[in-house]
RNA sequence: GCCCGGAUGGCGGAAUCGGCAGACGCAGCGGACUUAAAAUCCGCAGACUCUAACAGGUCGUGGGGGUUCAAGUCCCCCUCCGGGCACCA
């Protein structure tokens, strides 16, 4: 180690030197000139076709929304993956690395109504503003294939596919409750309603509205979108999991309970139903009116247990039976009021229970019992059958429910264990919920498990014909229609005779008018179109009206990364071999409140594309990577908060370079990172010091000598440093992706080549060493910091394109330590550190131990009771 | 309520397999260079404690317990923060 009179001499010589020749980093001078070469090679970082000999490796940036803005979170986001493409290039492989534009959406109906701009203007305006940001910040975009989801190339695809999933009943019409946002006016789909709010509009509650809406079926593919996550290996366990509660499988069964006959009902027992009546036991004359009502249970096991059924207030059988029942029509319809407003009061989860007795019955089909039918305000209706049986004792919101009206709670589930619920097979503690227990009072069924006895009773059920085990999923159709100008128009006529009519492939795309008035007004603004809206039937010729509604955006960014590997394909969406070439997705990159919607759709429309025979792959990413938010002051970066960075800002003060590297180094980037200017100063002092050290030695790195077999010590030392810095950060890029360690690493590496300064500067390290060094630093620093990697690449004399110069190869004998400090503890605390032989065997690495002084200070008069001694790591002595 | 993350110096973070806690950077302090400042370079730096100094000691990764020769890391319990889901039968 230099002694500190040694480092300030080095320091002086060098600071004298550097006065004489004083060379600054101006990245502003540098990028800019770089910049200017790359824009005329506009092939530099287009992949290679199909028949490229190198294997394929395909990454992907979520594409933006063009707001006309590039914000931090969008920095990050591209630096990751600009970093991962390069690191790609540099180890030989065909990197297909995209961009395009989400270029749909309702931003751009508001600017037109803000600033009577047209949408189309105003979104390509801002697509040019963003690119020209991008390709400052130095992105290796292939912009060969860029797409604009607004531009009919692009969108009569979407059409296509539209029409494909009609033929096969993927797509359907039906009249359904929609959420609408006041807001927006129009249509949201589940997805986008959160806390019952709009996606968009935080405080905007959302209502529900008739409406005939256009759904695909997304459902038909829920069981497979749930069984393959568990391929995805490479994906978030969190967002895999988000994805397995949106899809909510639930494992049952359906069970139809027939509605009683009343008109045989004697009279006084007529008379003495009351709402709040318990069950009434079964009689042998009842008699069931055919009317049947079915309801999902997972617990069918404790069907003996119920003792009401629940119907949800929108229920098709509650309308008929308010029909002649005015009191109950009255009754429901306050019920339904109410649910409206404690959802507009926002806490689902804390609205008070509440129901209605109908008056009428339903019998039990396993029991033949009569059970009360009531109208439950917690009973959805689009979930399962919307009726459930209620069974009080083994459910928490059936026992809250029958607390309050006081009907009849039967035990017929008992715990096995004591702990949970009580006793063993004693009365437990109700409700009783766990499954692992034994059945009581449930006719041939009794002391079983219930595990066991839902398979059973499920058999009888189907045996005799009333019921089935059976399946449901909470995730729900896809409503795409929206009631807006600025998307993609569906394809789809009406016709007075022939009704709904495809429109036909020929006649493909169904152009978006450009002159539209846009008003926030209720319906769909290309409903003010005639030469939009009135069309010729293609089947009879005669007049028809086009659907005026357009598809969710969602619709466009389902598949944009198909259309990625063959953009100006005019005959197809794209040509499935090349497809084939590039699928699945190698790296996709983006932000994880994508995690359901955008990758739900993104799965499903892969899955329809392989039905129809178009992609051979089943799924469309192999790994995700969600990375962090931007957070600045301890809140995440947005107007609102005022808390905004603009990366121009940075840019234009620290240059490109530095702005995207702090990105990568303040946190590891599946982290929220904090965001401190102070930092990114810290990075631009960095590339300044090696820009430096480079230009200072770049001459004597120009040499073509390879290295001697005589090296001094500090050629060794400085070699071992290169080559752990090369192997640390290769591994990293194959896996953890910790950056932040990356570059800290080639921070040590700068750190040491400067500490070792009057060494160089003495001649004491061959140029050729020097060289191999300062190549190697070169082309580390190239994910990261591209402009400084290319100006360096040139000023050492390096002729070759860096993005195609092999990544380095690290050298484990180079890397490898020729002594190493072992700690040495007693007892298991720290008391010194030994200094031995790298491949030094054990017995000298104990002798070096015990040999230490400070060591026999602490062993002096003891008996040493255990010695552990771990190779290469430590030695610790245990005494008495 | 349920399911995921997370908590380490003044700050961002490091410690990849149970083995020297605090790499690297920021801010700070001291110094060199300078007429001066900026820039640059060198050094110091978890807390407490002992010492004239050298050297040393104790404590320390949100809190409490445990396993182990050894715990930021593994196990159990708890607190706080962030995110997702939520009357899903």
């Amino acid at each position: 180690m230099a002694t500190k009179e040694q480092a300030e001499a080095a320091a002086q010589a060098a600071a004298g030197e550097s006065s004489t020749s004083e060379v600054r980093y101006n990245p502003g001078e540098i990028e800019a000139r770089w910049q200017e070469r790359w824009a005329a090679q506009p092939d530099l970082y287009a992949a290679e076709p199909a028949s490229s000999p190198k294997s394929k490796y395909y990454v992907l940036e979520m594409l933006p929304y063009p707001s006309g803005q590039l914000h931090m979170g969008h920095v990050r986001n591209y630096a990751i993956g600009d970093a991962l493409a390069r690191y790609m290039w540099m180890r030989g492989h065909n990197v297909l690395h995209p961009m395009g534009w989400d270029a749909f959406g309702l931003p751009a109906e508001n600017a037109a109504l803000k600033n009577n701009t047209p949408p189309r203007q105003w979104t390509l305006q801002n697509i040019a503003a963003m690119k020209r940001h991008m390709n400052r910040i130095g992105l290796s975009y292939d912009w060969s294939n860029e797409i604009t989801t607004c531009l009919p190339d692009y969108y009569r695809w979407n059409q296509w596919f539209f029409l494909r999933m009609y033929e096969r009943g993927l797509a359907y019409r039906k009249k359904s409750k929609v959420n609408w946002c006041p807001q927006c006016a129009t249509v949201l789909a589940n997805e986008q309603v959160v806390n019952g709010c709009c996606w968009r509009h935080e405080e905007q509650i959302v209502e529900q509205r008739d409406l005939e809406q256009w759904f695909l079926r997304i459902t038909h593919y829920a069981g497979e979108l749930l069984e393959d996550l568990s391929q995805l290996k490479g994906w978030p366990e969190k967002v895999r999991t988000m994805q397995r509660n949106w899809i909510g499988r639930s494992e049952g069964a359906e069970i139809e309970f027939e509605v009683e006959d009343d008109s045989v009902v004697p009279e006084d027992e007529a008379k003495a139903r009351k709402p709040g009546t318990a069950l009434l036991p079964a009689r042998d004359d009842v008699r069931g009116t055919g009317k049947k009502i079915a309801v999902f249970t997972t617990r069918v096991d404790t069907i003996y247990g119920a003792t009401s059924l629940q119907l949800a207030p929108e229920h098709p059988l509650v309308k008929e039976m308010t029909e002649n029942d005015a009191a109950l029509a009255e009754a429901v319809a306050g019920q339904l009021d109410q649910q409206k407003k404690a959802r507009e009061a926002g806490d689902v989860g804390a609205i008070e229970k509440h129901g209605v007795f109908t008056g009428h019955y339903a019998i039990n089909p396993f029991n033949q019992e009569r059970l009360p039918i009531w109208v439950g305000n917690y009973i959805l209706l689009d979930y399962g059958t919307g009726a459930i049986m209620s069974v009080p004792a083994h459910d928490d919101r059936d026992y809250d429910f029958a607390k309050k009206y006081g009907l009849e709670i039967r035990v017929v589930v008992l715990p096995r264990r004591p702990g949970e619920g009580g006793e063993a097979d004693r009365e437990p503690l109700l409700p009783f919920t766990a499954e692992d227990s034994l059945l009581i009072n449930s006719g041939e069924f009794t002391s079983m498990g219930c595990q066991e006895a839902q398979q059973k009773m499920a058999g009888y059920a189907e045996e005799h014909g009333f019921g089935k085990a059976t399946v449901t999923y909470r995730l729900k159709d896809w409503g795409i229609s929206r009631q807006r100008y600025w998307g993609t128009p569906i394809p789809m006529l009406y016709c007075a005779i022939c009704g709904i009519v495809p429109v036909p492939e020929s006649d493909l795309p169904v152009l978006l008018p450009d002159n539209v008035q846009i008003t926030q007004q209720g319906g769909s603004p290309l409903a003010k179109v005639p030469e939009f809206v009135n069309a010729k039937c293609p089947k009879c010729g005669g007049n028809a009206l086009r659907e005026t509604d357009t598809m969710d955006t969602f619709v466009d960014s389902s598949w944009y990364f198909y259309r990625y590997t063959d953009a100006h394909n005019a005959t197809a969406p794209f040509d499935s071999s090349v497809v084939a070439y590039w699928f699945p997705i190698d790296q996709y990159i983006g932000g994880v409140e994508h995690a359901i919607l955008h990758l739900i759709y993104s799965r499903f429309w892969t899955k329809v594309m392989r039905d129809l025979g178009l992609v051979r792959n089943g799924e469309p990413v192999e790994r995700l990577f969600t990375q962090g938010m931007v957070i600045r002051n301890g809140a995440k970066m947005s107007k609102s908060k005022g808390n905004v960075v603009s990366p121009d800002e940075m840019i234009e003060r620290f240059g490109a370079d530095a702005t995207r590297m702090y990105a990568l180094f303040a946190a590891p980037p599946d982290r929220d990172l904090d965001w401190q200017e102070d930092g990114v100063a810290g990075i631009s002092r960095f590339l300044s010091r090696v820009y430096r050290f480079a230009m200072k030695y770049g001459e004597r790195a120009r040499t073509r000598d390879a290295p001697g077999a005589e090296r001094s010590a500090a050629s060794q030392a400085l070699l071992r440093k290169l080559h752990q810095t090369i192997r640390k950060i290769t591994q990293d890029f194959s896996g953890r992706w910790h950056f932040n360690t990356c570059i800290a690493a080639i921070m040590e590496l700068l750190n040491a080549l400067t500490a070792a300064e009057a060494q160089i500067a003495a001649g004491k390290v061959p140029d050729a060493v020097l060289a191999e060094i300062l190549r190697s630093l070169t082309l580390l620093l190239a994910p990261f910091a591209p402009y400084l990697a290319f100006e360096l690449w040139e000023q050492i004399g390096q002729k070759d394109n860096l993005l195609r110069a092999a990544w380095p190869q690290f050298d484990e004998a180079l890397a490898k330590e020729d002594q190493i400090e072992i700690p040495v503890q007693v007892n298991g605390k720290l008391r010194s550190v030994v200094t031995v032989a790298a491949d030094a065997g054990e017995d000298e690495v104990r002798d070096a131990a015990m040999a230490d002084e400070k060591i026999a200070a602490f062993l002096a008069g003891k008996e040493v009771a255990r010695l552990i001694l771990v190779p290469r790591k430590l030695v610790n002595i245990v005494v008495k």
